[in-house]
DNA sequence: ATCAAAACGTGCGATAATCGCACATTACTA
DNA sequence: TAGTAATGTGCGATTATCGCACGTTTTGAT
């Protein structure tokens, strides 16, 4: 499990909680039961150790036993709200979403950069315009995301690049950009505009367009899109109908988020 | 830690994994930084056990670490968000409650129980309403709001009276309940009426109505509610104004929540 | 209905990992 | 500058974790 040999950090990991959490990770949305083997085989465990690591995630009542099966409990929700909580940027952002997706009738969302991934912190949807449902917490890659290119675009073109080199690419639509250099290419655009736009990248249908959120340091700490319906607007129409709107939430929200220290 | 012995239970309770999770949930909204010691103490550890436990989180991805201070990363998410996917009660009310709040252009959330508490998997807010930020995942004890005392009331009474009877009853206002008399008299009459509302028992401006949504079993697995200004709507005028849109949504909601096995 | 295969719970000895004290070091404060 | 407090580190003792192996139960196919 420990990636890789710290001397020091070596002796302090305590395998116990890594494995326990790897197992609350093994359970998802075609994944709601689990059994001891199931979960043992998921999370590269040994069926004795899987076993004790439900044993005690029901006896603290993180999961529960359903019929020989297991399922994780509400009280899961303690460990991601404690992020949640502890992080002001979901709370500051979420009043915006919610008022931008009112005004524009569109759905908009607030996520972060966290490796090659982007994790939501905030959203407001109008109707499900993707087939899989993305609620707080959901996470998607960040190559092929206005969101997650934005994010990309933030960082150092080394580390972006080192990411990018690093990350799957999957192609999720005959549209999905594969190659590394086109999505560099994208990258140093998105940097000079300010803004992406995807086109049908990551699902049929679905296009969306991003603009980053500044902290008052001026540093990016996050990312805020409109996802619509192809059918409804044409890629190319996005930046028209909907920059002036992100934009104006990107200057208000800027003040708002204090840089950290 | 273990609260009973439960003989065999007992020797397979991996303590590592524990106090890992009590770390974990050391961490909320006025404790972002923490450092060892003020984690050992928080989570009742050793210092070296705090430390052990936080470079493990670190070495995981979990946590990280700012200027001697420890902090949450995103990653934590991915905790509560096991339980949010693996749960199909969230993704069925989430659109439900987004359509509500557009219609009626008020907060709206939903909750389950979780011991003495309501526990938020769905919301959302047309601006915000409480003083304290409410997201998924968001914790409020079940005795003194509408979705509480709907959840309560949909309990076997005696089961119901042990949980008010072990809950903490603080008076958030004058107009809190706390007597333990008054709030088993409301849960009869919220049985009785099918709804609940509650009038500044939280937060002083705060009123609120409740509905109990079923599954197709009938069985009540969570609750549906709206949120307002006293300023908006007194109390007494809440259910003239909102109840047909919350019996509407129970009605709707309920064929397709299916009950387990 | 019968049987085989798979999954489950349990016991236990060996091993390795956690434990927390004690010390050295580094901030922070008065 | 002295004193307080918090941090990182080393290490021996302890004990909790490990995973095999066995017996039992459930599943599912014939």
């Amino acid at each position: 499990m420990p990636p890789r040999n710290d001397a020091r950090t070596d002796r302090d990991f305590m395998a116990g909680l890594g494995k326990g959490l790897s197992v609350i990770e093994c359970f998802d949305e075609e994944n709601v039961l689990l059994s001891v083997s199931a979960v043992a085989a998921r999370a590269r465990l040994s069926r004795a150790a899987a076993r004790r690591c439900l044993l005690t995630l029901q006896r603290l009542g993180y999961a529960e036993l359903d019929g020989g099966l297991y399922r994780l409990t509400p009280r899961v929700l303690r460990l991601g709200f404690a992020y949640i909580a502890s992080n002001e940027l979901p709370d500051l952002l979420q009043p915006r979403v919610d008022q931008l997706s009112g005004e524009i009738h569109e759905s908009c969302s607030a996520s972060i950069l966290d490796g090659d991934e982007i994790v939501y912190i905030a959203r407001a949807a109008t109707k499900r315009i993707m087939t899989v449902a993305l609620g707080i917490g959901a996470r998607l890659p960040a190559t092929c995301t206005s969101m997650g290119r934005v994010l990309l675009a933030s960082l150092d073109p080394d580390e972006a690049a080192r990411r990018i080199a690093a990350a799957p690419r999957k192609a999720f639509t005959p549209r999905t950009m594969t190659r590394e250099e086109d999505l560099l290419r994208i990258l140093q655009q998105v940097r000079q505009q300010g803004y992406c736009v995807t086109d049908q990248e990551l699902e049929i249908g679905l296009v969306s367009i991003a603009v980053p959120i500044q902290n008052t340091a001026g540093k990016t700490v996050a990312a805020l899109n409109i996802g619509t319906q192809s059918a409804r607007f044409a890629a190319a129409d996005l930046s028209a109908r909907f920059l002036t709107k992100l934009k104006a939430a990107q200057k208000d929200l800027r003040p708002l988020i204090k840089s950290p220290g």
